[in-house]
DNA sequence: ATCACTGCAAAATCTTTGCATTCAA
DNA sequence: TTGAATGCAAAGATTTTGCAGTGAT
């Protein structure tokens, strides 16, 4: 993440009262790099080594204040488990049914324009999430699909 | 739900080896008629008086075999809990990220093209999932969004 | 200095598993 | 009949919570 962004970050957080503290930027940096929709317990366990004082229930809840704040956004893995993504640029996942693999797919493989009129009476639409699911590579074989 | 769809699944069931118990079509039929999305255990608790002997256990088993046979779909409530959906025909889902509560939004009021190149290399798309994530008229509370 | 946040441990929630019994084919 | 599916109980996985100590502002 560059400086701006973290930056940008830090100014959100104190703006609703929030502090900036180095575990809430350093998941967040984390985030950033990896881009593999990580559970709360695999940035847990990669964040370790560099943060050994880490506390699992705060990536949790760092997660979930993230999450909120809408500077992370969580991913559905299909499985009911909880993923991760910290890219701040829109795009869509590709999500592997079989081995729960996640993929990003960029905005502009799938465009699309906001329904003007209200998609449920009254609803606010924030966020449009666009999920891909099937078969990955790897679990495709280079088979076609049966 | 129809006795042509009830008839389809039976046979789709036992083109895969499985059988058409009693237990899978009586909760193939309540997510027919229940259009609220419920979890497991709202499905086990909903089903009970009527089938006193149903297990929360099978109530799983039974959603995890008919998710993978696409007679049902699994729904991202953003929680990492599971929902599920049992209407048949294409639409997609509007998820209030305050209260949860997930509302069903007609395909058309969202139409789209599957992109003809691959969205992801040798990626074979199944189903494409669209979500709306926002807010909800309760949970607006006749205001606009913040 | 203050109070939001962290880390720890413990609890709550959600889902899966093992196995004897039951039932669809 | 016969083996897939169920129901029960127990385990496993995931997430949340309470609270004393720590650290950002």
């Amino acid at each position: 993440m560059d400086a701006t962004g973290e930056q940008q970050v830090i100014d959100q957080l104190r703006r609703c009262g929030l502090r900036a503290t180095g575990q809430r930027l350093a998941i967040l940096r984390m985030l950033r790099t990896d881009r593999s929709h990580p559970s709360a317990e695999q940035i847990y366990s990669r964040m370790k080594s560099q943060h050994p004082t880490l506390s699992l229930s705060t990536v949790y809840k760092t997660l979930q204040t993230l999450a909120q704040m809408n500077v992370l956004q969580t991913v559905d893995s299909g499985t009911g488990k909880q993923r991760f993504d910290g890219q701040p640029i829109a795009h869509h996942h590709a999500v592997c049914s079989f081995c729960g693999q996640i993929s990003d797919v960029a905005f502009e493989k799938f465009p699309y324009d906001l329904p003007s009129e209200d998609i449920v009476p009254e609803f606010f639409v924030h966020k449009v999430k666009v999920y891909f699911s099937g078969r990955c590579r790897v679990c495709n074989g280079g088979q076609q699909p049966s």
